[in-house]
DNA sequence: CGACTCTCAACTGTTGACAGTTGTCAGAAG
DNA sequence: CTTCTGACAACTGTCAACAGTTGAGAGTCG
């Protein structure tokens, strides 16, 4: 486990629990808390600065978030994903996203796929330029997605089930090839999405999230 | 507030707090707490007769499933929904359900269906005997198609969703018509099921949720 | 040598007290 | 009468200490 200090308030009055589950999301999705590793409340809370009580609280938020797991009387502990809890996690995925892209096909206001299709030309240029391997706007593309859907709930639950897999495939980044291809997908689905084509787009997003769970299967299959 | 009393420890070794989760969210769930209601940690915690740690573990649980309402340094509510976020979690659920019921008709191992056909007549008969307005195995449908999926993740996200969908609506016993509707659309959903056609049983279920979320929205908008 | 028991250290669960914040209400000013 | 101010009461956030449980390892017995 390496080293951890709480930020500063800059978020105005957040409270210590608050910070906390923001500083454990990151460790644990970056990798300094790794998959199947023990929390021990004492050594956390002291090396955040804070006493057991709010760890606790942001221990608690973060289990009920799917990134930890807790066992009574034992602890929470970073949870390792089979390959199997990998693919139930992407099928979730893809019944909440087409669901998405069904509400933002039927949608009447077109203003927001302008702002996708911004989105994503910003990200071919980046691709281009510095040949990035990592994709990192992939996350925005389905985050933008989402929120065009204005459904509150829906939102939350995928960006739970989304937090889900990354700690899942945090081992692995995905390769150049598949970034370019992810992107070339995406145009795919935002053409469906500017022309009203519902079943088309859902039925692009689910193949694209079924590719990108056979990428991140195969790498977690094959480990280091 | 009605008063409450924490159970004895029936459920074997568990901690103060998980059972604190379920004294409330049956409390929440039942009325005894009522919606736009604040809780008062500590008259809470004296009336389950445990201190304010345990409960505050146990209503921050809660607040992640969507039972409860936080804001900082004021505490903890019951939600009042909208008919607009009760619409939203109907889509929500509509969108999980679907998936599971596609996920059924494409099982190669059919004995599950057959569970749901017993249960369904279970109920049948219950609703002509007590003639009961209340129909209470529909949850028992919808939570055993959801089991049949077989997907964890999916289970967990749709039964939150419902516990919203319950609390949105506990203020409104659906009508007997309604019930015996109910019912005949179940059966039709499970047709489709056992044929194995996985579009058929989407229509289905999608049509039948959406009956219900017109039925709760109708008594919602009409209060008492 | 293996299995069983007992002791103990480490840790989580729980508690009661302290600190900081929020909303309220009486009273003064306009 | 309305509005602002400032103290106060009630409550949530946080802390440090206590209690109960778990897993591990030394020691013992077969």
């Amino acid at each position: 486990m390496a080293g951890a200090s709480m930020p500063a308030p800059l978020d105005g009055d957040a409270t210590y629990a608050d910070r906390s589950v923001a500083v454990l999301r990151t460790m644990i999705l970056d990798g300094s808390l790794s998959p199947g590793e023990r929390l021990n409340e004492v050594h956390l809370s002291q090396a955040l600065g804070i006493s057991r009580g709010p760890l606790r609280e942001a221990v608690r938020r973060l289990t009920s978030e799917g990134l930890l797991h807790l066992v009574p009387h034992r602890g929470a502990f970073v949870p390792a994903f089979t390959s199997g809890q990998l693919a139930d996690l992407y099928q979730l995925r893809i019944a909440l996203e087409t669901h998405a892209a069904r509400l933002i096909a039927e949608l009447e206001d077109r203003s927001g796929v302008e702002e996708l299709a911004t989105a994503l030309d910003d990200a071919a240029t980046l691709l281009d330029e510095q040949d990035s391997a990592a994709y990192p706007t992939d996350q925005d593309f389905h985050g933008t997605l989402l929120r065009l859907a204005a459904n509150p709930a829906l939102i939350e639950a995928a960006e739970s089930v989304s937090a889900r897999i990354s700690l899942a495939r945090s081992r692995s980044a995905s390769q150049p090839a598949r970034a370019r291809a992810a992107l070339a997908e995406h145009r795919e689905i935002l053409a469906a999405l500017v022309g009203g084509d519902a079943d088309a787009a859902a039925r692009l997003l689910r193949a694209h999230l079924e590719r990108s769970l056979d990428n991140a299967t195969s790498l977690l299959d094959a480990p280091s």
